[in-house]
DNA sequence: TAGTGGTCTAGACCACTTC
DNA sequence: AAGTGGTCTAGACCACTAA
């Protein structure tokens, strides 16, 4: 037997994506709903909030409950870390794939925190440093316009950075081509990378900074980047809300074989 | 104000993170949590199903809750496409990241069915095909033991397929070296591919067939492999438990400015 | 059959937004 | 102040498992 807030849910559900209710357009009241059937106000409610963790409908206290506008997915491709873009142009790269969608970069949607830390295990393997060496920490969260999109926090080894713009502990981004270019400046190219990525249950803090709707699960993305003779000069860890992008990676099938 | 049930489940969550409360063992029943302390039924059983979202323990009636086993994360690696394993050995190629991994393989965790269906869009237009054209489904459910882990479906187009064992409507895998060994065989050796991720909601039909727990998502991923000249061969979409499995590539920063 | 989690209700109260 | 969603309770009943 199905329960009665999932047979709801469905209803509505299949409302939304027929379009019978548009998007923008306000869901019935729970109260109303609850004295026209013969549901209690727990049983909608529940309903409601299967509705908001499939991201169709968005819930307030006061404002009551909408349709939800359908929000375009952010495809990310690893075109976004074209060398052209922040080595010789003045786009930042981490801001390439907005770029590429037709979207404008504006300042401002982009805060960074720089400072100093004990590396964590994660991070210390990443490196090839033993766990609690000092390393730098360069965290920021990227919006676009109000709304963050994901925050992303690159660990760099102090022998490669200090000393350049990526230490300097002020605000905005890290300048004209961003981190990769302060690395290529200092004597280190990027060459290779690994990406690496996984979905989880998002902490409070995580619903509370990247504004995740009830029930949103995040990406964590592990970025390994490397230099031509393998030595790794960035090691960042993206979280993203999960249904905000998709990732798109082109690969040769390998052929150990042949090698 | 942090609503009671969230308090209870942060407490749990940090007992069962610190070991205290060791997978295997039972969570107090909810209740005796009533009895015992202030909160009724309902509050309880909303921090135990939030519990049970993050992975952390497993309920299910007239057994009770308890802390769940740790289930290590599959890696995904592009090496399991390796042409060594399926062109010259006699591994499948689906399951050679089970192999990578230590598990062994065991006949009959896998089942497939084969159709001929109208294509799907995103099916017609990876193929470069017009909608509903006639292509063939394959789709396998992949088990490790009892539990499934995901399911694949391919869609191939019949000129490339027809009259080889892969369009055998019989059940089990492809056989030896599994769909890629069948095409190459055919004359269309896989060459590069492109796979794109996206964190979804599950259906309804998929939390049974998967087998998910409540408010677990999935990963689904579309592969596109193609020969060397380009041709589409197989378009494949797969749906994963999101908790289950992590992906991994390796690539070269491109450089466009240089080709 | 006893004991577990899961659903449902009716009503109270709280938090937030809008007017 | 009025009206929205969100939390909480006490208790009833249901679905499933194990002895």
């Amino acid at each position: 037997m199905k329960p009665k807030w999932r047979e709801l849910a469905e209803k509505f559900e299949e409302e939304i994506r027929t379009g019978e209710r548009a998007p923008g357009s306000p869901m019935p009241e729970i109260r109303d709903l609850v004295e026209k059937g013969e549901r209690s106000k727990e049983t909608v409610h529940k309903a409601y909030k299967a509705l908001e963790a499939q991201g169709l409908v968005t819930s307030s206290r006061g404002r009551g409950t909408v349709v939800r506008e359908h929000v375009p997915l952010k495809r990310l491709g690893i075109a976004r870390y074209d060398k052209a873009k922040w080595r010789d142009g003045d786009e930042v790269a981490f801001i390439a794939d907005r770029v590429a969608s037709g979207r404008s970069y504006l300042r401002g949607e982009q805060t960074q925190t720089v400072s100093e830390v004990e590396a964590p295990p994660l991070v210390a393997r990443a490196h090839g440093i033993p766990e609690g060496a000092r390393v730098y920490a360069r965290a920021r969260l990227v919006k676009e316009g109000d709304q963050p999109t994901h925050s992303l926090t690159s660990y760099y080894r102090p022998e490669h950075v200090e000393g350049t713009r990526l230490v300097d502990p002020g605000p905005g981004p890290a300048g004209k081509g961003g981190g990769f270019r302060v690395l290529y400046d200092a004597g280190y190219e990027i060459d290779h990378m690994t990406e690496e990525l996984r979905a989880r249950v998002p902490s409070a803090e995580e619903i509370q900074l990247l504004q995740l709707h009830p029930g949103e699960w995040v990406v964590e993305l592990h970025r390994t980047t490397c230099t031509a003779d393998g030595t790794v000069v960035e090691f960042a860890i993206g979280v993203h809300a999960a249904t905000r992008f998709s990732w798109s990676y082109d690969f040769k099938v390998p052929d150990s074989a042949q090698e």
